[in-house]
DNA sequence: TTAAACTTTCAGTAATTATTGAAAGTGAAA
DNA sequence: TTTCACTTTCAATAATTACTGAAAGTTTAA
């Protein structure tokens, strides 16, 4: 395989696994563009290299800044704005889960607790609670985990579950 | 809050987030509906409760089949199908952590194998290889992380990372 | 067998989500 | 202050994805 075939490859690879992880297809192939590329790329680099338009460039490069896993780089004597995806993976890894985290567990554990409070006792409605219950304890667990992955070095992961996976 | 309001907040809940993971909103709903009946349902019920036709019924029961978190209940003296979804959410966690897994991430390691196979030293080749094999090697460790955690009875997860997460 | 009870399929349609492209906005240089 | 080079927004439209409902298929009981 050839090196531009094997980006290629990847940016699309990646952009068609974005789909089973709630994310847009577009905006996964900009961060992978940007992950391959060995410097910034302005938005017209983006577009003419995926294939489209301005407006949806500028969305989804937002959008991945928003993620925190795009940065806008400053190239002196250029007026555009240039783009770059930081590539230290496990940094990558922990901002992704991070964010997930915020956005999408964090409300589930809230909500979860919320049924918990309701006022019956009815055996019916105590099976509702240990459900309620026994979801949340799995989801804050799991949080929790996540946290401590966020806040970790980048060998602790292998380190500590390397050794966890071979027991 | 009364019971019946919190099933169906928790049933609009799960419909709603599912999205975030790359899930339909029906099968989710189809899926929170069984969790919290104290009974099995039918095609019908579902179809009742849940406002959807035969077919989007049908179609995403059978859904939840295949990812292993649905049974078929078999009502003595029914012709009908009844379906039901396990209680147990640690068993819950692990199956759909196991499916996942093996739709999502074993793909994704596959991919990266191959793409560290081209056959190009420039520097700028040796850079693409070094980010695939750290993307390789962070999805790699996850997924072995996975594994553990579907082979591991209830409390492993407790255990281990209460642990390690107070540490 | 046949018929009734039920399940599955799938073409057509609806709903949702993503994309375009042109116009408005911004800010720096002249 | 005007113009130029760029970025951002957003209404219209396209593309994708989900849903319906009726017809075809299947199973069981008589």
């Amino acid at each position: 395989m050839k090196l531009e075939e094997a980006k290629i490859k990847y940016i699309n690879t990646w952009g068609s696994l974005s789909t089973h992880w709630g994310v847009n297809k577009t905006m996964a192939q900009v961060h992978a563009l940007l992950l391959v590329s060995e410097s910034p790329l302005s938005t017209d680099d983006i577009m003419d290299t995926l294939k489209i338009s301005r407006g949806n460039a500028n969305m989804n490069v937002r959008a991945l800044i928003d993620w925190g896993i795009v940065r806008k780089e400053l190239i002196s004597g250029e007026r555009k704005d240039y783009f770059t995806a930081d590539k230290d993976i496990w940094e990558l890894f922990k901002q992704i889960t991070k964010e997930r985290k915020r956005r999408e567990i964090e409300p589930v554990i809230k909500t979860l607790e919320e049924l918990q409070e309701i006022d019956d006792d009815s055996r019916e409605a105590e099976n509702f609670k240990k459900l309620m219950k026994d979801l949340s304890s799995v989801t804050t667990t799991v949080n929790g985990i996540l946290e401590k992955a966020i806040k970790a070095d980048e060998h602790w992961l292998f380190s500590n579950f390397t050794k966890m996976v071979k027991k």
